[in-house]
RNA sequence: GCCCCCAUCGUCUAGUGGCCUAGGAUACUGGGUUUUCAUCUCAGCGGCAGGGGUUCGAAUCCCCUUGGGGGUACCA
């Protein structure tokens, strides 16, 4: 078997789309599955919107997530350079050979000109194709039109009878394609810069790309390519063109469609992990052959084949990410948890450097279970911070009215106080053994407890929240209810 | 408009002619655990877009319709 070798190629044009790294993702997935090649190049065509500073992104997002790159921008290889721009004149090898075997022309028409005449076929009814105006131009018709000072770009002869191109995919199939429907499309920019459409297959070609695995929106493309692959001589490589990420209103994902993020960073700053957004994606159009679902990068990679890439395209469901994502919350290592989560505490206001590493662990370990992502802990770390805040104090101020509460909160003053540790487990037991001791049954005794420690009718579990907050706040604490009664 | 792709629970999906009374996950609902919430756990709800074929037999194959998506650039 020939060497596997694939690449992502994004532009550096914004910030890095979910569906994009999931191409992306499934590229590294197959590359390392195969014992390939993963190679990262940088389509940097479109002068107009590229920037150097979104690069950058592209390295922080597939940095943060792990799919580390063999070859490309940054880390180098035997066939850079790895951004299209420093490969031009690679490209004007390629454009001069097929000028002069006329399979490529130099147009003249302007802008406008093409405007006109898509609007004129479209009113006619016809197909928007370029009519091959300035195709079979004479020496004297072109030197002249360069006298008027027009500027040209290039284009490819595209097959003047019919002909059938047929894209072999590996997910979709052989799909087929009349030659009729595509025109001389441009191969040259009027700034001698590369389209897209042919950039691709020089550097495919060059680079020895054996699988395209890329997004559906680039098939119907393909037989283009296609023609400039047959145009140059050269073997296609395989194509594998995966189904479109969709937003909840199964339109296209983008900022409009429904409440899912549309860019990683997004993910990264929200305190997504990235081994769940990972994990996540790789179930967005694959799926192993078991049941199981939650998996490490070595697992998914371990088990990942094209073969059981799904065909239709995936709508983003974040409450199953959040779900996914929680799971991970729960499962980490506690100080990674910690690591993670006092950027957010710090912004939120609780700056926790100084305090006793191992009370901001039960702190974080505490409230870590209902997290869907990380920024939501400052929310919920809110009840051991400041006074006490009443969610309801009149319905509060009722609880502790009640018959047995004001006996209830002294006997737990007293009990707190007595208290060897602050050990979990111990209060855990105190509570117990309180409860059994008092007239009251587990409603009365925690309910009315709970409001006074936390003002809240719910939240973590109470044996850690007297460890977190301490002998001293505790009894404040209870202090405040007993003097509302 | 034209070309191409797609179509199983709300969502992600398994399923490649009989193993399907369609499986798993999430979400939702209800039990259990817990004082409570979350977690965890058990159970339930819920689907083959529609219509024609082919076949002894179709979620699976074919055709049409419908719906969704993509492309149709001197963007990638």
């Amino acid at each position: 078997m020939s060497e596997v070798r694939v690449r992502f190629a994004p532009s550096p044009t914004g910030q890095i789309h979910i569906g994009n790294i999931r191409t992306a993702l499934f590229n590294y997935l197959f590359a390392k599955k195969m014992d390939g090649t993963f190679i990262l190049r940088i389509e940097d065509t479109d002068r107009e919107r590229s920037a150097n500073e979104f690069e950058d992104v592209i390295h922080q997002e597939m940095n943060w997530l792990g799919l580390d790159w063999d070859e490309g921008v940054k880390v180098g290889g035997d066939f850079g350079p790895y951004r299209q721009m420093e490969r031009l004149d690679l490209y004007k090898e390629y454009i001069d050979k097929l000028l002069e075997e006329e399979r490529a022309y130099r147009c003249y028409c302007t802008p406008e000109e093409l405007d006109q005449m898509r609007a004129s076929q479209k009113k006619a009814g016809e197909a928007p194709r370029y009519t091959g105006k300035c195709r079979n131009l004479t020496d004297k018709e072109r030197i002249d039109l360069e006298k008027e000072g027009r500027e040209s770009v290039i284009r490819f002869k595209s097959p003047q009878e019919e002909r059938e191109i047929v894209v072999d995919d590996l997910i979709r199939g052989q799909v087929a394609f009349s030659s009729d429907v595509i025109d001389d499309f441009v191969i040259v920019k009027s700034d001698g810069i590369p389209t897209y459409n042919f950039a691709v297959v020089i550097d495919d070609h060059l680079m020895e790309i054996s699988h395209v695995i890329r997004g559906e929106d680039h098939l119907s493309n393909t037989p283009k390519q296609i023609l400039v692959y047959q145009g140059l001589g050269w073997d296609t490589p395989r194509f594998a063109h995966l189904s479109m990420i969709l937003g909840s209103d199964k339109s296209k994902l983008s900022k409009r469609s429904g409440e899912a993020y549309v860019f990683v960073s997004e993910y990264r700053k929200k305190g997504y992990l990235p081994q769940a957004l990972l994990n996540f994606l790789s179930l967005l159009g694959w799926s192993p052959e078991g049941d199981e679902e939650v998996f490490s990068k070595e697992e998914i990679i371990e088990q990942f084949s094209i073969e059981r890439v799904n065909k239709s395209s995936a709508v983003f469901d974040v409450e199953k990410l959040n779900w996914m994502n929680g799971l991970y919350i729960r499962d980490a290592q506690i100080d990674t948890i910690v690591q993670l989560a006092l950027p957010y505490l710090k912004e939120a206001g609780y700056d926790l450097e100084d305090e006793d590493p191992k009370w901001v662990e039960l702190l974080v370990d505490t409230v870590r279970g209902s997290l869907d992502y990380i920024a939501q802990i400052a929310d919920e770390v809110d009840i051991f911070f400041g006074e006490v805040e009443y969610d309801n104090k009149e319905k509060v101020v009722e609880t502790f009215k009640q018959k047995d509460v004001d006996l209830v909160l002294e006997t737990l003053k007293e009990r707190i106080e007595a208290l060897e540790t602050l050990d979990p487990a111990e209060i855990k037991s105190m509570l117990k053994k309180t409860m059994k001791d008092l007239p009251v049954g587990g409603r009365k005794f925690y309910h009315p407890t709970r409001f006074a420690l936390t003002g809240k009718g719910s939240g973590p579990e109470l044996y850690n929240v007297i460890a977190i907050l301490g002998k001293e706040e505790s009894i404040k604490r209870l202090d405040k209810a007993l003097s509302l009664i």
